[in-house]
DNA sequence: TATATTTACGTAATCGATTGCATTATTAAA
DNA sequence: TTTAATAATGCAATCGATTACGTAAATATA
């Protein structure tokens, strides 16, 4: 076989031209139905399907959506990346994947590849160095080639684009309840992905509520590599800590690991709920209560919007949707109401 | 700017002819360095960059790979995927990632995107489901179209493509030798990877070292929605067990989590070598001890045997790699030669 | 029978870039 | 000054699919 078949091919075997082909294959009221049925047959029996460069050319649409995440070695990304190729796939988008590393450097190389492969949109978590440097100029690129832009989770504003993210702000408010509610007096926030939009959101929801309860908020950053233990087992020694809302599910676990590690106990001692609702949580000892942040579900609305998006039916001014986040309930926190729940 | 300039608007623009422009951007003799300037100058003006379907469909490249992984919410695969991306990206390689979520149907429908896309290779794991049944049709596709594949981690004989895996059999023996000289005597395999090549050549690894240790091999398949407790309590009870190799990072936590759960300790009672070396093990407590895959290597070598296929720089019959894969030793074995380590 | 309609198909342009083969302009050799 | 050689540029075909428009044959209407 060796090279797809072609229309011209297919025209010469059934000595018809090859717009005639073309109509009949894309069942055209032009042709008769005896000619569409012997052009159909032929195209099967050598598996024919449409060159997509040509059809490019032609219609300026390539079908493919392209993405751009911070890291996939994050259970919460990954699982977005899991919903946005499942949700591209359902709707016969295909999908290029590109990796930031954080970096504002490899994500403008990106957009500028993903400009360049003719898109037809993308869809973005931007970089910690874009959100904390506000250059945003590649990210106003795509949009002069009229290529939409979704973005997800991290948000920048006075960008062009349809948004779609959780409400850190409410979720941390509600986190920090949580743990007040259930008994903590000082609780802190523990944060592994400074220089976020989204984690300064949570400390705003999070700010508020502690403040509300009298206590002056208490805020750790935490460099996954080098764990602050020092720190932590300062804060622990003069009883300045009984809760923690921790930003991530490296920062949860590590966190977690390292007061049991200082010898406290969770949560009798300190009570602890993570945001990202993964596996690792699940499974750590004590199982960890977690703040799910609907990752799947952001990634397949942020496909479905791109692709109403492309498809025209959206208004032309961007939308926002804003996702319900949800705590699950597990061992790493006292149950309200219940004095000492027993160790499970 | 809405739609990107074209030759024929430069030409126009500066009175040349289409060719004349086309050659002079890509530097052909036939043009005099004035006209190159000029045309040079005009072209970065106005972000010229060539359309990529017209040069698809002159040059028949895409300089686009096609990846086809099981499932992307596993440590192991988005380790291969980042070191995929990473490689394909400085090669300047485009990557389009598709997850077979181990269904034969979905993969067979991802290699004919995959060929209907025109990529210049394609990087594929299979999924349990082909690997069972070795229904293997639509694997062999892409080459008839001349698209070259490179198989990774799980291998199918048969299949006309360079593959790059770790050597299972031996990385599963030296596992089992490893809790054997650090004084087990009943070391079980817990698999929940059944159906997989790699999980084959791992029980082969595994039952020739215990067979020849006079134990005879025990295995239990894990499915990861609902462990076998009952099993496990079983074996614990009866003294069956005091070692265990562990198939991936979930099924490998899972069992822990059991252990520990059952009220048995990690390594005193039970020792644990789990394959795949991910976060979720070196944050468990104890650590785990694991076996490194060189997931991220895998991912880079085969972008890069890819590339070399591409560019016929390989020769024409398939190449296999073989990384090795390394014990990274932690806190669930006990050390080789010292009778009862202290709990760390 | 002459004209109008419909049916079925072919011609040729288009999308954007590349390239072999003219063609013209310039310079060098005779 | 005429011819030969070289340099610089344009023409036109090509890649594969689509589609507005043109044309021929078949049928319907007057």
């Amino acid at each position: 076989m060796k090279n797809h078949i072609t229309l011209k091919e297919l025209a010469k075997q059934l000595d018809l031209s090859v717009s005639t082909v073309s109509k009949a294959l894309n069942d055209s009221p032009e042709i008769s139905s005896l000619t569409k049925k012997r052009v159909k047959e032929l195209a099967d029996i050598h598996e024919y399907f449409p060159n997509s460069f040509a059809q490019g050319l032609k219609f300026k649409k390539t079908r493919t959506l392209g993405v751009i995440v911070p890291a996939i070695l994050s259970n919460f990304f990954s699982m977005v990346l899991d919903g946005i190729e499942e949700k591209a796939s359902q709707l016969g988008y295909k999908v290029i994947i590109c990796i930031s590393k954080e970096s504002i450097q490899k994500e403008k190389q990106a957009v500028e590849m993903l400009i360049r492969s003719q898109v037809d949109g993308i869809l973005i978590s931007p970089s910690k160095e874009t959100q904390a440097t506000l250059k945003t100029d590649h990210l106003n690129l795509p949009k002069k080639f009229d290529i939409p832009i979704v973005m997800f989770d991290r948000l920048i504003e006075g960008i062009e684009a349809d948004k779609i993210s959780i409400n850190d702000t409410l979720e941390a408010e509600l986190a920090t309840m949580e743990l007040i509610n259930s008994g903590c007096k000082q609780v802190c926030y523990f944060s592994g992905i400074s220089n976020t939009s989204v984690n300064e959101n949570r400390i705003e929801g999070y700010t508020k509520v502690v403040t509300q309860n009298d206590f002056e908020p208490k805020i750790l950053e935490v460099n996954c590599d080098n764990f602050p233990v020092a720190e932590l087992k300062k804060l622990l020694k003069n009883k300045q800590l009984d809760g923690i809302i921790t930003s991530d599910e490296l920062t949860t676990i590590l966190t977690a690991r390292n007061i049991l590690g200082c010898g406290y106990t969770i949560p009798h001692e300190v009570s602890l709920i993570g945001f990202t609702n993964g596996k690792m949580g699940e499974t750590f000892i004590p199982s960890l209560t977690s703040i799910d942040q609907k990752a799947k579900e952001q990634g397949e609305l942020a496909v479905s919007t791109m692709v109403d998006r492309i498809e025209g039916i959206l208004p032309p001014e961007p939308v926002s949707f804003i996702l319900k986040a949800q705590i699950i309930q597990r061992d790493s926190t006292r149950k309200f109401g219940i004095k000492d729940d027993a160790f499970v």
